[in-house]
DNA sequence: TACGCGTGGTT
DNA sequence: TAACCAAGCGT
């Protein structure tokens, strides 16, 4: 692309996002924590269902200091229902090294904060433009989708080696003066305009420069090979009640799927388990009367995996020490504990 | 590099 | 309805 071509691509994508951009509340402020927070929390996470989950944390948590120092247990709670819990984690920690490391300001240099925990290629050239008005790049999925039209790249952007391609695009192409707005126009363009099904071509502030658009073939870009396989797996799933009305949880690992979120118990259904035996075993308590067998069936579907849950309350007794991760809980207590949406959904039906 | 990691909306 | 998608990152 000549110079002449690329200067009105620019001028036309950032005027465009000026007047169109649409109203949202991460873009009321330029604190670097604030921007940080509001890309953590979009990755991979639609605008709608992030706007109360921003508002409701930076209430919480309005400084870079009182997020390094809330209880992970409250922290959780916040994010609750929002997904990827790693991402509370990995926020949090880089957020106690901002304040212990760099005195509370966010670094405002590639080299830095991509070395903050949960702070990838991506997050770091946002908030580094965005806040900072660094002439950075930042490649998510929209500006891949963007970019492969305009200037009809063909490489697999299911393969990781190909954002380099993207990232020295927008290096070529990104408005040096204005970077936070090119880069959110590219966004917004994606979201709104060059949109991954049926994009609306005749309204785009930049179909002279795009090369799908005269070759007719945007809806065939951008070329992604990746397939999704899920496995299945099936849990009998205790609602345990004891002589006090109290609920029996358990913490999950701090590692892997939902890590540290807290569930009713659960045994994996496999061949030959009996899987009350095994629930009384493993929790030490007896099971006194199934109060209800079917209290709720239902699936959860994961990005990678499907959980098919067989659910039943039962009444127990306590019989030998509870394991370390698990204990009983009143209802009152319950509503401050943080539980992934399958088990809200088991929550749901106790009322 | 490939895969694990949530949830809800859209086609 | 099953598949795919959405402001990615860590391992």
């Amino acid at each position: 692309m000549n110079y002449k071509y690329k200067k009105q691509f620019r001028q036309n994508l950032v005027e465009w996002f000026q007047n169109e951009k649409r109203d949202l509340p991460w873009r009321k402020t330029s604190d670097p924590y604030k921007i940080w927070v509001s890309e953590v929390m979009l990755q991979q996470t639609r605008v709608d269902t992030v706007i109360p989950y921003y508002n409701r944390f930076l209430e919480k948590y309005p400084t870079l200091e009182s997020l390094a120092f809330a209880p992970q247990e409250e922290l959780l709670k916040m994010w609750e229902g929002l997904g990827y819990y790693s991402r509370a984690r990995n926020l949090q920690a880089g957020v106690k090294e901002v304040v212990e490391k760099y005195n509370s300001k966010v670094p405002d240099n590639r080299h830095d904060i991509s070395k903050l925990k949960g702070v990838g290629p991506y997050t770091a050239g946002a908030v580094l433009s965005i806040a900072y008005k660094k002439a950075e790049h930042a490649v998510d999925g929209n500006v891949m989708r963007v970019l492969s039209r305009v200037l009809h790249i063909t490489d697999d952007i299911a393969l990781p080696k190909t954002r380099k391609v993207f990232e020295e695009a927008v290096e070529m192409l990104i408005d040096h003066e204005q970077p936070g707005d090119f880069n959110q126009g590219l966004m917004d363009l994606g979201a709104m305009i060059c949109t991954p099904t049926s994009p609306k071509c005749l309204l785009c502030p930049v179909r002279d420069y795009c090369i799908a658009f005269h070759e007719g073939d945007a809806d065939k870009l951008p070329i992604k090979t990746k397939k999704t396989n899920t496995k299945k797996q099936h849990y009998n799933v205790y609602v345990a009640i004891n002589q006090n009305n109290q609920y029996l949880l358990e913490k999950r690992p701090s590692e892997g799927l939902l890590a540290d979120m807290w569930q009713f118990p659960m045994i994996e259904t496999k061949d030959d388990i009996n899987s009350e035996e095994q629930f009384s075993t493993l929790y030490g308590c007896k099971i006194e009367k199934v109060l209800e067998n079917n209290l709720l069936n239902f699936k959860h579907i994961f990005s990678h995996l499907t959980w098919e849950m067989e659910c039943s309350l039962v009444k127990v007794e306590q019989i030998t020490k509870e394991p370390c991760n698990s204990r009983f809980f009143s209802k009152e207590e319950i509503k401050q504990i943080p539980m992934p949406v399958p088990m809200q959904k088991i929550l749901n039906v106790l009322n």
